[in-house]
Parts: structure tokens; sequence; C-alpha cells
DNA sequence: CGCCAGTTTGACCAAGATCAACGCAAGTGG
DNA sequence: CCACTTGCGTTGATCTTGGTCAAACTGGCG
């Protein structure tokens, strides 16, 4: 889920509806990830470095090889707002407008495949899976964009930073045992919450048994349900 | 701005880049409002009519020929949040999922094209101008809604109805009397406030001199500076 | 050991929600 | 034409959630 870009998604376009698209589109598929790798180059980041700031072009994209990413804006009084996160898998900073909107920052250390856009848009010319690939990687983020809105908008802390943990828990296909990679500022930052309110949360939600913290980056899932009935209750 | 689809959009793709697609991509571009005006159909709702509710399928997606239309989401409790706005000359409705994850309804009377979305898949395989303006147009909504988690997320109740403000002076490419097509309950759902908050700053705003109000659906923007000056203090 | 960064907890405060009442204009039916 | 209703919008009084400020705790590290 969620901007990931796997070997298959770009294989499995509609059928071609015509023999020339066909064509292209037949060697394409075989050619789609190898194009794209020809087209990127591996990069390294430590942790809180800044990938790419807000104003800077957006001539590429990057996909997470490891880590996690934070893509965040600093208001100019200081408040700073996450807009997402993104795990080992998925794509993120395929940007349409000329200047980047928010940053980027590595969580902890991060490896990127980085991927020049102009080259990324002339593949897609030709190969149109690659080019639904892409879309539907916007159209992810969007409905994820989306579904947070309602979370920042509508929803008690306790329904957030549940939200929260049952997202995690699903990007980052884990089961009972969480590893959270990002600060509890981060979170707080992403939950549109404090800090102080975030642990204050998680503090009752231990209490309260639905989770356990054996160390700040480390949360077990008790009770799923519990947490659950929370998100829309 | 917003999921415009001009009909500059369809033919300012990238050169293609070899004969093959150049040739597709030069017929295409002639071809492709002509044939999105072929597979598409006339549909008229009226004032809160729902277009599409939450859980229906997604075969099919909208552009706004006249009036605005709110895509919505209801919670068990009946808090409602509202994900955007969309007016004349926007599109709506593309998503990647098999079912709705929000509803549509038109705010007041409204008039759209209908357009069958694998039809437009199978277009968008042969007309590569036509996958980017859609896949522009998922961008531009991601950033959209990107601003807006910002807005939820860390914003004060006077700094959300600025933005709010401003946001529909330049969508409706108003300058400085705006019409306002949606109720103030509309307005506190979409901004994360309640209806009251929603009037009491707008009657803030009016005794500050920054705006005045003639009628509800009507408010005229007096002090522009005032409201910016609000939205990144 | 002391320092530092990040986390946790507590006491207090304020922005905005909630509850309640009132205003106002557009129907509607007698 | 005028009571009456209905659906919004506006305003005021009070309450609650989560923010702010401050202090203590924890683990890693020089």
């Amino acid at each position: 889920m969620y901007t990931q870009f796997a070997t298959g998604d770009v294989t499995n376009g509609l059928a071609p509806s015509n023999d020339a698209t066909a064509a292209i589109a037949r060697s394409g598929r075989l050619d789609a990830l190898v194009a794209l790798e020809r087209i990127g180059t591996r990069r390294q980041f430590s942790r809180n470095e800044e990938i790419y700031a807000e104003g800077h072009s957006t001539e590429c994209w990057f996909r997470i090889v490891s880590g996690t990413v934070r893509i965040c804006k600093l208001l100019t009084d200081g408040r700073r707002h996450i807009a997402e996160f993104h795990y080992a898998g998925e794509s993120f900073g395929f940007d349409n407008a000329p200047e980047r909107l928010f940053s980027a920052e590595a969580v902890g250390d991060v490896i990127l495949m980085r991927y020049p856009r102009r080259a990324t848009e002339q593949l897609c010319d030709e190969l149109p899976s690659l080019a639904r690939s892409l879309r539907d990687m916007a159209l992810r983020d969007l409905a994820s964009a989306q579904s947070r809105m309602l979370l920042l908008g509508r929803m008690t802390a306790p329904e957030r930073v549940a939200s929260f943990l049952l997202e995690l828990c699903e990007r980052r296909e884990a089961t009972r045992a969480l590893d959270v990679p990002m600060s509890r500022n981060d979170i707080a930052d992403y939950l549109g919450l404090t800090i102080e309110t975030v642990c204050r949360v998680l503090s009752s939600f231990k209490r309260a048994g639905a989770i356990a913290i054996p160390n700040p980056h480390r949360i077990e899932l008790r009770s799923r349900d519990a947490l659950e009935a929370l998100c829309d209750a």
C-alpha cells in the first residue's frame, strides 16, 4: 500500500488497444524496470539529514530501499507539520509543481534510489503501464492524505494515536510488535498534537492494557480490538 | 488550479521519444478531447443530492460543468468531514480503490460530465498526454490535500477561516466580492471547526474591517493583507 | 560520574466545543 | 395578506480537551 512501486505494478497495464502501442508496450514491459533502474542512482542519508528542502527544484523523485523518511513543512513561527512518513519500498517526491512545497528528511539512516523526473516522464510516454503505476502511486497517496485530513479535522487525541498505531502496523506489515522509527515529536507533528499529549495518550493506553511499551521505539499491541474500537466509534 | 482539466492540458505533453509513439501521439492529440467527449455523458443533480455514496463502485469520474460539489465522509457518531470542494471546470471521482471511500454531493444545483473509468484508462494507453493530464490532476489534488493537512493539523481557527477565504478567492478567480456557495456548516466541516466558531471568526473579521458580509453567501474582502497576514504569521 | 537528548508526568490555562437562545428570510397554508 | 413553520445563521454562557509550562526521569556516552 501507499506509493509502493512493486515489480508487479509495472507489468499489469490494460491490454493495449492497437498494434503499434501493443508492440511498444510488450517490449516496454520487459524493459520497464530495467529502464527505470538504468536512470536511477543510489543515495545514502544519515539520521535527520535533509534529502531535499522546501523551495528546491523537483527534478527528481525517490524510492526507499531501507529506512524511513518524513515529508514536512515548517511555519515561520516554528510550528512544524509532517505531511507523511514513507517506509522501505515506498516512493516519494514525485511532485508536479516546479518547486518543493515540503522538505524531506531521513528519520534514521536511509538508503534511496534517486530517479530524474524528466527521464521518467519520457519513459512514461513509451510505457503506458509505467505511467499508470506512477498515477496509481499518486492516487494512493491522495487517498491516504484524505483519510488523514479526516483524522486531523475530526478525531480526538486518543483516536488519532490509535489510528496511527494501526496504520503503522499495517504499513510495516507487523502483527503485534511494532518498531517505531520516529520520535514522539515526529508523531505529534504528524498527528497535529503536542508531544506531551502523545505521551499521555500512550501512557493511558498502557494503563488500559491495550499496549505495552518496552522502550520508546518499541510498542506491542496487546488489544487490537480496543484500538480499533477507538478509530470509528 | 486543482483538477482543472483544460483543453490546453491535453495537448502539452513532452515530445515523444520515438517515431511510433510520435505518430500515435500526434493523431491522439487531435482526438483526445473528442474521444473524451465521446465517452462522456451529461448529468444533472439538484441541491444536496448525492452523486455517489461511500462504498459505491468507482466505475466513473466526473467533470463539473457548473455548480459546486463536496466530497465528504460521515463517521458513525455523526461527525462529518468534507475532504474537498470542487468547482466548475474541475474534475473529481477519479479513484483508484474499487470502492468509493468518500461520497460526493451537490452543494447547489450542479451539471456534470460523467466519464467511464475503464474507457478512460484505455484512452490513456493510447494518449500519453491524456495519461499525464490525469496524473497531474491527481498530483494537484495531492498537493492541495497536503496544504490542508497543515491547516487542519497546525492552524488556529482564525488562520483556517482566512486561508479558506483566500483559497476560495483564488479558485473561483474572484477578486474582492466572493460568492460562497456552501453553508456555514459545510465550511465548518471542511475546516475541522464547528459552525459556531466559523460564525464567530467571520464576525470578528467583520468587526476588524477585514471583510464585509452583505448576506451569508456573499463575502467581500476589504483587507486582503489582514487575511494573508494570518495565514503564515 | 555528569551531561544530554528524548521521554514522561503533573499543574494550570485557553482555544474552541457544547449548549442554549435568538434572529431572520423564505416559504406555506389559511 | 398575515400567522406559522422551517432552515440557517449569529451570539452568549459555560465546559472540556488538549496546549503550555515546568520538573523529573531514563538510557547512552564521553
